[in-house]
DNA sequence: ATTCTAATAT
DNA sequence: CATATTAGAA
């Protein structure tokens, strides 16, 4: 039924960038398409060819054919992630050894929210004002590899339903009664996440974008040259960082091995959409968020696979 | 077509 | 609980 999708587990390996290639956020922004257009990869993976299928996202760029597997590439550790493929649905076909088939049933793991990412998510929707803070949007904004509308909108459901109560408790406190210990619960249990997330002013009343000139989105286009950042992030502090996104799956293997995966941020294939406005697209929009890192807590869900997308990190 | 809200499932 | 998925409406 829904099993044509989602194979992207494939072969990640070789879409494994070398810790090397880790590169601050200034190129982050930075389409994978485009990276490799201009030469500027690893000599991790011999074969880069790569096919751009307009692809709602599926990161797979990966022909269906066997997975290869990076020969020796990552200098720093052996990066060598046991993989544990899911059985799915089934439970039959062993299809283990030899190759790595992974059922084309597989699901990408529940997508962590970090503080960082959650700030990325934030830092999107304030620039973009409530208005026209769309799921789709949001995720172009945001340009985080792995990031599909549905985990956005997912994510900004909750989101709103969080800037939502503390609305009501700020602003009304006991007006009604049916909602009546929101205040608590909604102030105080909430969760770090959304605490430690400074929701910008403007988000609580609806009615006014908080920046007249947003940026239309563009698509990172033709830079030549080089370092050209234009920071007119108008919010808070930045810090001085490097953004990497931390890839950590748990299996059911106790080894305390800490393998993180690190692969950079992908600029999703770039959707030239059908603005009203005939607007000539002139220079890369890019936010210059920087983000900090932290410590590898993970949190180890008991056998439940979770992709980590950014160590989380207080703000 | 995309998004929203809600309900539901994992 | 935090996300994912789905359904139905706008």
């Amino acid at each position: 039924m829904r099993d044509d999708d989602s194979n992207w587990f494939a072969k990640w390996e070789e879409q494994l960038p070398s810790p090397e290639e880790l590169m601050p956020l200034s190129q982050t922004l930075i389409t994978p398409d485009l990276a490799i257009a201009f030469d500027i990869r690893n000599s991790n993976s011999p074969n880069h060819y790569q096919h751009h299928q307009n692809s709602p996202l599926s990161l797979p760029p990966a022909p269906p054919s066997q997975v290869q597997n990076t020969p020796s590439s990552q200098p720093n550790s052996s990066a060598d992630f046991d993989s544990d493929e899911l059985g799915g649905t089934g439970g039959g076909a062993g299809a283990a050894s030899g190759g790595e088939e992974p059922a084309r049933t597989l699901k990408r793991p529940r997508l962590v929210w970090t503080p960082q990412l959650h700030k990325r998510f934030v830092d999107a929707v304030g620039h973009l004002g409530i208005k026209n803070a769309v799921p789709k949007t949001i995720m172009q904004i945001m340009s985080v590899d792995g990031l599909t509308r549905e985990n956005v909108a997912s994510h900004l459901q909750k989101y709103r339903l969080y800037l939502k109560r503390m609305q009501g408790i700020s602003n009304g406190g006991g007006g009604g009664g049916v909602t009546g210990n929101a205040s608590m619960t909604a102030a105080g249990g909430d969760s770090d996440l959304f605490a430690s997330t400074p929701v910008p002013a403007h988000f609580l009343h609806p009615g006014r974008p908080n920046s007249e000139h947003f940026l239309p989105y563009v698509p990172v286009a033709a830079m030549h040259h080089h370092h050209q950042m234009a920071a007119m992030v108008g919010n808070h502090h930045h810090h001085l960082q490097q953004q990497q996104q931390h890839f950590r799956h748990l299996g059911t293997s106790p080894s305390n091995g800490q393998f993180d995966h690190l692969f950079l941020s992908r600029q999703s294939q770039q959707q030239v959409q059908r603005m009203g406005t005939s607007m000539q697209i002139s220079n890369p929009v890019m936010a210059s968020y920087v983000e900090d890192l932290e410590s590898p807590s993970a949190a180890t869900a008991n056998g439940t696979k979770v992709l980590t997308l950014f160590p989380i990190g207080d703000v």
